[in-house]
DNA sequence: AAGCGAATAAACAAAA
DNA sequence: GTTTTGTTTATTCGCT
């Protein structure tokens, strides 16, 4: 990529770091390389497509018949595609400069289109940890004639009268964490090593100066990067380099688990145990599960068994859930307001339900309505209820003295479940009026919730919602990509529309009347909920719960679980 | 801080 | 007499 021309960013910092430029030769150098770089790009740019054409008019010429309309716009469109890329490109490495410190731009100055892209790039932390890095530099300019030499509580061992990037090494670090100041402050650090010191070498970005000890790479620290222009251009740079390997992280992770979404095969992450597909969003369309082989269960080694699913935000892939894994009646439910709607999730999930401990994050009203709105009659006995919960739930092949209770207790509480006499007995039946009644009791269109529904049902078309939301929060607008263009989602508003009213807990509250019209709902959110199944009848998409009834039959054998209230308690 | 919904526990009764 | 099915009350907990 590089003629001779352009340096190497390695050089850059040596330049930077030999000093042997002024600041305004630095500039100056700088734009120069900007401009060799752009043009190189261009260059390359034009020749990819030229050979790109080239090669298209030879297959035409070759397949003679027909240059099309389609070739020719797809041509097209991998020439646009090209084109954004190229212009990524630059605007990326504008943006790098400037960001470097290295390029100096003036608010006013230049004609550079960086301004606006400036502020989207770079994520939030980011900043932020800029902003701390130069604000602690300031403060410790107060501290240092005071606790010189100490290590103060804060400055820790390393701490060297004045460097205020020290302390910040999180950043320099690469590695960046979130709470530097507490975590890199107190924290570990034993008495003589540092962040930036290593093997004896000092290991600031281009530095590679050896040193018998500690006390020497201090001064070094001290004296050849203190804080001054090259410092900072090159705490930028690093900060741009983390910036860049994030991304890259957050696209790896994103294949990592379109991966495994594609290969059925629950992350196996350390953490990050079997999740609920719906994280993954594997199909996000409800189309039936695609009967994939049904028991592909999951190693469900015991060592990472459940977590009570919290449905909500934190679902990204790396987060996982907190696993507690308490055998006994982990109380707690989970988040309720975003469970119910079920349907599509727990047919996306069903096998991970139906292999992994791990609770449902349903409602037993929730899972109650599912079982007898999965049947054909649309009734149910009591004990089929019951072997149904054992059948689709691993979790519930347990503790059967405890959740049958609750399964009665429901359905004796709520007027949504209605038991109605029959020849054989009795059998319950579900007041889908009733049901949906019942909900309209919580968040209005609260943003924050409406961000949880879609995490905790999460559907990407494309993304799994775990990237989606980590993109969210790094303030990488990617929504757009996948909530807009896609028609059917679109057509799915309406349903989502309902859904959101009736179905969704939260859902309606807000004008009780549900004025459907609005739903000033980011077009995320329409993604995300569409998929609520919530109507037992209406749209039959949701009940792809069909799928669900499909499998059924192979087992049927276990009522016997018998619950061993013993373990409940033990804790 | 209060209120609410849901989970859990448990007592109790009627039916099987 | 035991078990299952239902009903009800109380308590606890997470969330808004």
């Amino acid at each position: 990529m590089m003629t001779p021309q352009v340096i190497t960013p390695q050089q850059m910092q040596q330049i930077l770091q030999q000093q042997v430029l002024s600041p305004q030769q630095l500039q100056v150098l700088l734009q120069q390389q900007q401009a060799l770089m752009l043009q190189q790009q261009l260059q390359e740019f034009y020749k990819k497509q030229q050979e790109q054409l080239h090669l298209q008019l030879l297959q035409q010429q070759h397949a003679g018949s027909k240059p099309s309309k389609e070739q020719v716009s797809t041509q097209q469109l991998a020439f646009q595609q090209q084109l954004l890329q190229v212009q990524q490109v630059q605007q990326q490495h504008l943006l790098n400069l400037q960001r470097q410190g290295l390029l100096t731009i003036q608010p006013g100055q230049t004609g550079l289109p960086l301004h606006s892209l400036t502020q989207g790039m770079i994520p939030a932390e980011l900043q932020q940890l800029w902003k701390e890095v130069t604000n602690a530099h300031v403060k410790e300019e107060h501290n240092n004639s005071s606790d010189n030499g100490h290590r103060g509580l804060d400055l820790s061992s390393p701490a060297p009268p004045k460097n205020p990037l020290l302390n910040q090494h999180a950043s320099t670090n690469g590695q960046y964490m979130g709470h530097k100041r507490e975590a890199s402050t107190l924290e570990e650090l034993p008495p003589h090593s540092h962040p930036l010191y290593g093997h004896g070498v000092c290991k600031w970005p281009g530095c590679e100066a050896v040193f018998e000890d500690f006390q020497s790479f201090l001064k070094h620290l001290n004296n050849e990067h203190a804080l001054d222009d090259r410092s900072t251009a090159q705490c930028r740079v690093q900060m741009q380099v983390v910036q860049q390997l994030e991304l890259q992280l957050a696209k790896d992770k994103e294949r990592l688990q379109a991966m495994m979404t594609h290969l059925h095969v629950k992350s196996t992450e350390p953490k990050s145990t079997p999740q609920p597909l719906n994280l993954v969003s594997n199909v996000t369309l409800s189309k039936s599960v695609p009967e994939s082989s049904p028991p592909l269960s999951l190693p469900q080694t015991p060592t990472t068994p459940t977590a009570p699913l919290t449905p909500l935000s934190q679902t990204h892939s790396v987060i996982t859930a907190n696993s507690i894994h308490s055998v006994g009646p982990m109380r707690r439910r989970y988040s309720e307001k975003y469970n119910m709607p079920i349907s599509p999730d727990l047919s996306q999930n069903k096998e991970f339900y139906m292999n992994a401990d791990v609770r449902p994050p349903f409602t037993y009203a929730s899972l109650i309505r599912q079982a007898i709105l999965e049947s054909p009659e649309k009734q149910l006995t009591l004990n089929e209820i019951y072997n149904w919960f054992t059948r689709m739930f691993a979790y519930f092949r347990r503790n059967a003295a405890t959740w049958k209770n609750a399964v009665r207790h429901n359905l004796s509480l709520h007027k949504c479940f209605v038991r109605v006499e029959n020849v054989k007995g009795a059998v319950w039946t579900v007041d889908e009026i009733e049901f949906q009644k019942r909900r309209p009791q919580k968040i209005s269109g609260s943003p924050a919730l409406v961000k949880n529904i879609q995490t905790s049902l999460g559907y990407g078309p494309t993304l799994s919602v775990a990237f989606q939301a980590s993109m969210a929060e790094n303030n990488i607008p990617l929504y757009t990509t996948a909530s807009i263009g896609s028609p059917t989602l679109n057509s799915l508003s309406s349903v989502i529309r309902e859904e959101m009213n009736g179905a969704m807990d939260h859902g309606n509250s807000n004008g009780s009347d549900s004025s459907p019209g609005r739903s000033p709902l980011p077009a995320m959110h329409h993604i995300s909920v569409k998929e609520e199944p919530l109507d037992p009848e209406d749209h039959e998409g949701p009940l792809s719960l069909v799928t669900t009834a499909d499998h059924s039959p192979d087992f049927d054998h276990h009522n016997d679980y018998d619950d061993n209230q013993s373990q409940d308690d033990m804790l």
